[in-house]
DNA sequence: AAAGTGACGCATT
DNA sequence: TAATGCGCCACTT
C-alpha cells in the first residue's frame, strides 16, 4: 500500500463526485483532470500525458482501487459498455449495482448513456 | 533496473 | 458502413 499518486487522485476524486443513478465515461474523467490540470497545476506528472493516451489511464487506475468509497462501477467506456472483468466480481456485479442505483441498461452489457450519463456540470 | 501488462478512444483503411 | 491499428503512461514483477 503507497501512496497514491496525482494522477490517480485525480482519478478517484471525479469518480467520486458522479452521483448515484448515473454513470461516467473513461473519456470524460479523462478530460476533466486534464482541464483541472490546467486549471489548478497541481499535477505533478513527470511529463505531459497525451490527451489520446488518458482514457487508458483512467481506466487502469480504476482497475488498481480497491477502495469501496470509490464508485468505480459508475465508470464505463464510450459506448456504454461495462468493463469486462470488474475488479470485484465481475461485469454481471457491476450491472447489478448500477441498477440498483436506477440506471437503465439497453444491453446486458450496455447502460443507457443517453439517459444515465453524468453531464458534471458543478 | 528493465520489461511486460492493461476498465479506452480516435484516426485511418 | 465496419474492421483494424496506433498511442506510449503508470503500475507490477
Amino acid at each position: 500500500m503507497t501512496s497514491n499518486t496525482d494522477f490517480q487522485n485525480q482519478v478517484y476524486q471525479f469518480v467520486g463526485k458522479v452521483p448515484g443513478g448515473k454513470v461516467t465515461t473513461y473519456g470524460e474523467v479523462a478530460y476533466l483532470i486534464q482541464n483541472s490540470k490546467i486549471k489548478n497545476q497541481n499535477y505533478n506528472s513527470k511529463v505531459q500525458i497525451n490527451p489520446r493516451f488518458l482514457p487508458r489511464l483512467v481506466g487502469f487506475c480504476l482497475h488498481q482501487n480497491k477502495d469501496p468509497k470509490v464508485p468505480c462501477h459508475r465508470v464505463v467506456d464510450r459506448n456504454g459498455r461495462l468493463a469486462p472483468n470488474f475488479a470485484f466480481d465481475g461485469a454481471k456485479e457491476q450491472k447489478r449495482r448500477l441498477e440498483a442505483e436506477g440506471v437503465k441498461f439497453v444491453d446486458e452489457m450496455h447502460v443507457d448513456l443517453a439517459k444515465s450519463l453524468w453531464q458534471g456540470k458543478s
